[in-house]
DNA sequence: ATTTCCTTCACACTTTTGGGTGATTTCAAT
DNA sequence: ATTGAAATCACCCAAAAGTGTGAAGGAAAT
C-alpha cells in the first residue's frame, strides 16, 4: 500500500505533533517546572505549534492551476442525428399534441408563445404541459426537456 | 494611519492569541485544573494553535499559481460528447459561478435547488441566472439551457 | 350504446421566475 | 492605494409557470 504525498505529510505532522507531547509528558515528569511557569510554558507551546501549524499549511497548500488553454483538432464524423424514439414515446403514453408541445418547450418557448404557434388557448397549452410532467414524472418545464431529449423522445 | 490587509491579517492573530492566553491564565486562576489534567490541555493548546497557525498561513501566503498549458488533439466519434466551448464561454463573458448555475439551471432545478446545491442564497441564483440571460441573450431559462448547450457551453 | 382517450378550455390559486435597484465583500490588477 | 470585476445578498414588483378541478366535444375501440 502506498501513501499519497499529502497523506505522508499529515502522518509526519502527527508523528512529530505525538513526539513533542511524549516529550513534554516526560519533561514534566522530570522536573516539575510547570507549576511556577505554565503561561511561559503555554506561550512556547504555542509558538511551537504555530509554527508546525503553517509549515502543514504550506506543504498541504495545493497550487490551484489557473488557465489552461487547449488547443484541438476536432473531426467530427456527423452522422445523422439520433433517431427519435418512438417506442419510449408510445411506453410513456405521450401523445401527439403534447409531443408538439413538448418539442416547442425544449426550444424554449414560453406557455403564451407556444399556445400562439399551434392556435390553442394558454389554458390548453397549460393541461398539456401538466400532463407531460406527469408522464415525464418531472417537476419542471427545464426537467421535462433535458429528459425528453436525453431519451431521444425529441432532438 | 491605515492597514493594510496582510498587516490586520496579523493583528486580528496576535489579539486573538493574546485573548486565548488570557483566557487559559483566567481558567488556571478559576479552577486549578491543569495539574491533574495537563496532558489534555497540552493537546487542546496544540490543537488550537496548529489550527490558528494553518488559517494565518492560508490568509497570508498568496496561492501558488500554476499555468499549465495544454496541447491535445483530440479526435470524436459520433457519440463521444463535444468538448465545452471554453472560447465562447470567454467571449459571452460568463463567470465560473454563473457557468455554474447554468448548469445546474440546464439539468433543471429550480433556483431554489441551485441555491442549495452551490450554498448561496435564492436571490444569488436570480442574480446569477439573470446575468446568464443577459449574456446569453435570451428571456428564460429553457432558452439559455437549450442555446448554452447548442453553443456547447454545457453537455 | 358505452367506454375510453384525446383535445380543448375555464377559473382559482400557489409557486416560481425574472427584472430592477442597490449594497457589501473579496480579490486581482494597476 | 485605487479601481474594477466577481460573488454575495436583500427587497419589491410583475409576469410566467404550475396545480387542481371541472367540463365538453370528438374519435376510436369495445
Amino acid at each position: 500500500m502506498r501513501l499519497s504525498t499529502k497523506h505522508k505529510e499529515i502522518l509526519i505532522y502527527c508523528i512529530s505533533m505525538a513526539l513533542l507531547l511524549f516529550l513534554l509528558k516526560w519533561l514534566e515528569a522530570r522536573f516539575i517546572v510547570f507549576n511556577y511557569r505554565l503561561d511561559f510554558f503555554i506561550g512556547a507551546i504555542a509558538i511551537v505549534f504555530t509554527v508546525l501549524g503553517i509549515w502543514l499549511a504550506l506543504k498541504l497548500v495545493k497550487p490551484k492551476v489557473e488557465t489552461r488553454i487547449i488547443e484541438k483538432e476536432v473531426y467530427i464524423d456527423n452522422s445523422a442525428q439520433t433517431e427519435i424514439n418512438q417506442k419510449e414515446i408510445a411506453k410513456l403514453g405521450i401523445s401527439k399534441r403534447e409531443l408538439d408541445v413538448l418539442n416547442l418547450m425544449a426550444t424554449g418557448l414560453s406557455n403564451e408563445e407556444i399556445a400562439g404557434k399551434l392556435f390553442i388557448s394558454l389554458n390548453t397549452v397549460k393541461t398539456h404541459s401538466s400532463n407531460i410532467f406527469l408522464k415525464l414524472d418531472v417537476k419542471r418545464r427545464t426537467q421535462a426537456a433535458e429528459k425528453a431529449k436525453r431519451l431521444n423522445i425529441i432532438h
